[in-house]
DNA sequence: TACCAATAGTTAGTGTGACAAATATATAAA
DNA sequence: TTTATATATTTGTCACACTAACTATTGGTA
């Protein structure tokens, strides 16, 4: 039946998630990055839009409050991020890398794009936009149903 | 660059795996389904397949061990599943769902389709090829490479 | 028989995700 | 100014993922 079918992407998509996660995971220990990958993808954004309140974060790597408070309360600890006061607002934060957080994310870049190129192989730039694509119609579809 | 473009498809992917997760839970928490999206994969999984032991179900699932071990857990203790005692092998268990875990299995199939089918909205049997086929390359292409 | 490697399952530690509730502060309305 | 509401962040709880270490048992082999 195609219903059965269909209901079957709910389970690859995890399982590819899971997979990609993993693997990436896996090389990040292996070359001794000393992050995990959730907190490169945050690394990462601040590295691209300093100042950043931890909401304005939080919205861009599509992760929610709490979960984004504990990552960032582990890269403060690991010395690679900096809650500066909001001059403003006391409620607030501006998210700042370290001179420490900054030389990390320019030394693991290249290295991050390289195990990332490793999930493509056999695969083309139109399998790429047809990819985006269809996760994007998913996620549209599903948005928007869940509180808001 | 075509190599920024492409590692942005690890963030696509675990942004539309958990927004399909979420989408699936809360569902299940408006109908007071009584299990979690997890919960209700392994209890599928055990109804289309009596009498597995742990490890067989793990692979079936791509679950590890010790995730598996904890769902099974909750799900005795939700009175769905028992572990029977091998008759061969006292290291391990034959699993098999209650006359509880039966009738919880009917009662969901139905209705968890449904939410299933929200998802694919807009989206062909063409398309879901598409994205299978694309799954299951990135699937290989990172499989073997960690620890196998 | 005694040993040893492999296997089944569990436990513990850390990180992440979702959700609800709490705290503090800001802003708008009466 | 007082009150009400909204926003930013944190805390608590439960579930799941991955790793490492551990127990018990099995099966092969010297």
């Amino acid at each position: 039946m195609t219903q059965e079918l269909f209901a079957r992407y709910s389970f690859l998509l995890d399982r590819t998630a899971r997979k990609v996660k993993q693997y990436a995971q896996q090389q990040f220990k292996t070359g001794e990055f000393d992050v995990t990958v959730d907190q490169w993808l945050v690394l990462k954004n601040l590295s691209e839009n300093e100042l950043l309140s931890q909401t304005e974060l939080a919205n861009l790597v599509f992760k929610d409050n709490p979960t984004l408070t504990r990552i960032i309360d582990l890269l403060c600890k690991k010395n690679y991020v900096e809650r500066v006061p909001h001059p403003q607002d006391r409620r607030s934060f501006q998210l700042h890398l370290t001179e420490s957080g900054i030389s990390k994310v320019s030394e693991l870049r290249p290295k991050i794009l390289e195990i990332r190129e490793k999930a493509w192989e056999n695969l083309t730039g139109k399998d790429f936009e047809e990819f985006k694509r269809i996760l994007d119609t998913i996620y549209q579809n599903l948005d928007g149903q869940v509180s808001e």
